[in-house]
DNA sequence: ATTAGACTGTACGATCCAGTCTAATTGGTG
DNA sequence: CACCAATTAGACTGGATCGTACAGTCTAAT
């Protein structure tokens, strides 16, 4: 349930990461090591016992937070259609619960003090959720299941419109994060396939838009 | 071409928020005071003799940078399409530049310290220009443009597809913020106008999506 | 019993910062 | 010139934090 796996309560460290990964999240980067040994349960010697310093400590949490925030796409013998939603669902899932977007927002937050461990970040999360979902539109597009385009601004697009502008909002609006709404998931999946459908093979009277945006998509 | 407009150089106190806007957006609301004031080129106390403390110097940057973000749909004589082309570019352009960026991490991080302030920011903000184009995009569905849709659905959509995914990039990457790509604008309003194109009147052979998904967009 | 290793708790030094205070200075106005 | 208000530089307080040092405790294995 929690953004990091339980630890075995006694090993030391496991629970560090754990109550750091917490509090991080919680307050950011800007929690004392007091807090996070106190939630640990622990004394701050013994947090230094098993990392140099709290820089180090909050390396480990993005890299095991990186890890788990990762979506596998499982590669069934699903409809597109299918594996979109169940991909969707999980996605927003992840990203808009409060760990979520609390890991979001300490480690924005620390972009400028930690740019090397943001974009190692970015690398092994995000851009590596692009790519594999990429692998998979290009896939249909090759079955012509959806109509030929980069794969990289297709599965962009999707990712955006699946979390893009909730994520601000439940940034700073201060309302809870949402419980799972598949409904919602759904919908946009439902335009995403329209805007990515197959192009017919007769083309008909009226192109929908402009021969300038018919350029632009090729 | 800065976040908030060039302030008159003779008014100390205009000068003292346009300092705090650059060296917040810069380095977070961490800065120390003594930083916003040598960057105003002004003594700390002068800092103080118009502001009773930094937090309120905070909330006073941060209302004015919300207006300057606020984007508007200019209500003319166009093509829906050159109105979202248009508001599009204007959109990424400020969501994605430096001052953008360094804005948007800057709040998000002090969402913790300053949740009110960070509501009232999203309200007269982002839902503010939600509103406007849900607005817009309600009268293009009574005009048969769209198709019928939640309005606020749909500009939830566009406004995730046309910043979403690039804002984590150039948030954690490291890259440079993009140049204007209205090249980029144009695919995606291309997406969207495939994605909410009006119903054709006659039901065609094969429906593009299932019958779950056909109910679930109503 | 001894030993090794980990943990605890307190104290400490160094740094940084918000905000206050004061005394000196400046610049504009009558 | 005299006055006044704003500004300035600097010292200072009070508090928080990181990281270290160290003396003592606990546990488990030998």
């Amino acid at each position: 349930m929690g953004l990091l796996d339980e630890p075995d309560l006694h090993d030391c460290r496991a629970r560090l990461i754990q109550a750091a990964a917490e509090v991080f999240v919680e307050e950011g980067y800007r929690a004392s090591v007091e807090r996070v040994a106190a939630r640990a349960g622990v004394a701050r010697q013994t947090l230094y016992n098993h990392f140099p310093c709290k820089a180090d400590l909050f390396g480990e949490v993005v890299r095991q937070a990186t890890a788990s925030l990762l979506i596998t796409l499982d590669a069934s013998q699903q409809t597109l259609c299918e594996r979109l939603l169940r991909f969707g669902a999980l996605y927003r899932e992840k990203l808009l619960s409060a760990e979520g977007l609390g890991f979001f927002r300490t480690l924005a937050a620390e972009t400028v003090r930690f740019p090397e461990l943001a974009a190692s970040f970015y690398r092994s999360g995000p851009a590596q959720t692009a790519a594999r979902l990429s692998a998979v539109l290009q896939e249909a597009m090759a079955k012509g299941e959806l109509r030929p385009a980069s794969p990289e601004f297709a599965a962009n697009l999707l990712l955006s419109m699946l979390v893009g502008a909730d994520r601000s909002h439940y940034l700073f609006s201060g309302d809870p994060p949402p419980d799972p709404d598949p409904e919602r998931v759904a919908q946009v999946i439902d335009c995403y396939l329209r805007a990515f459908a197959p192009i017919p093979a007769e083309t008909t009277v009226s192109p929908s838009s402009s021969p300038a945006l018919q350029r632009s998509i090729s």
